[in-house]
DNA sequence: AATACAAACTAACACGCGTTAGTAAAACAC
DNA sequence: GTGTTTTACTAACGCGTGTTAGTTTGTATT
């Protein structure tokens, strides 16, 4: 290799599918668009990828692995409150994603389209994820930090319908970091729009 | 007609379709695939629709206008706290979802399927939508009712996340009435998850 | 200079796509 | 009963799809 800073050429191409997908949707995404867009004939892609479902699976199971690894993380940290907790989970979640909101989004909107057994895969490590932030919730509601009028999965998947769509709205270039959208996100969540009458 | 009750062909194509359309995505979807949910041969659906197309544009703006519609009622209210607007608007989006869970995951999933002028007409009538909701919370802050820390766009953002993902995992067989899932999101959203000191 | 490898090319493949043209049969209205 | 409309059919069209085979070019290593 000339310069061994550079990314690969694979990464290379993966990475500006990535945008193509996010654009027109997966299926719509011809291999001849991303080719072009990278300034090569459609064949030549074939010379760094296996298929075009390859680069949909690289980029769908990369980001879950980051997900993952950020929830570890967390869940490892002893003597937090719920709440704390879930701020801790939300944050890195919000930090993964925007890490990579292109593949965020692919990751979010795609992932449909990958075959079995992969797409098993896929919903079977998305449904542990979720599971895994409904026992912070549940733990919550179990030593009376949060409410128990509210319905659990409600819960929770508002909270994941509200994280998932961040990459179609958030601005990259916008001075509000990663962290702090995290932390005023799970503040809404917990604490509610209304004013605290403290 | 034979019978006046029943729905027109043309609408049972359109039913069926959606369904499709929801469950492989609009450009995975083939007109063939149409054809043979429907016991019929693909050429055949065009004694009934204009083209693909048309289905998606008929779906997407039927949406739209119940949604616009639900809206106005509650714009129309009088003598209501930004709370109760809110939660009434809420409400009726979750209701007009509801009656047609279908259709609302294609009007929100495929819509950026449509070609134009047709999207760029759909993504104005969004963006007018979304901007009314946005207004009842600036009303709620500027009256004190809810807290000014939080980001509006965030705020906004948020709440149409959790709204539009309902789709995904509501169980329209559920024994929870739309208004009270309306309800009980408006709340949380509104009060958070934490208990209240009252 | 010889070798190896990465990265691109041209040409073509089988297939599925949305859609049209023209037609046939059944169900309706008068 | 005759004319009209609805609903379906068969056959085919041009086009775009993902992908392959085989080859060439340039660059890096020995």
């Amino acid at each position: 290799m000339t310069e061994v800073s550079s990314i690969s050429r694979k990464e290379q191409v993966i990475r500006v599918a990535a945008e193509l997908f996010r654009e027109k949707g997966y299926v719509a995404a011809s291999m001849r668009d991303l080719a072009q867009k990278l300034g090569i004939e459609a064949a030549s892609l074939y010379s760094h990828i296996k298929s075009k479902e390859e680069i949909l699976h690289v980029l769908c199971f990369d980001m879950a692995k980051d997900f993952m690894a950020s929830l570890e993380k967390v869940e490892s940290k002893q003597n937090l409150t719920a709440s704390e907790r879930l701020q801790q989970g939300i944050i890195g979640h919000v930090e993964v994603m925007a890490k990579d909101l292109t593949a965020s989004a692919v990751f979010m909107n795609e992932h449909r389209h990958l075959s079995q057994p992969f797409l098993r895969d896929f919903l079977l490590l998305r449904i542990n994820y979720i599971n895994r932030f409904k026992l912070m919730i549940e733990a919550g509601m179990a030593n009376g930090e949060f409410k128990k009028t509210i319905d659990k999965k409600l819960a929770v998947m508002t909270l994941f319908s509200s994280l998932n769509w961040m990459p179609l709205w958030y601005d990259p270039t916008s001075a509000i970091e990663p962290a702090v959208l995290g932390k005023q996100l799970s503040d809404m969540l917990v604490n509610g729009l209304k004013q605290n009458p403290t």
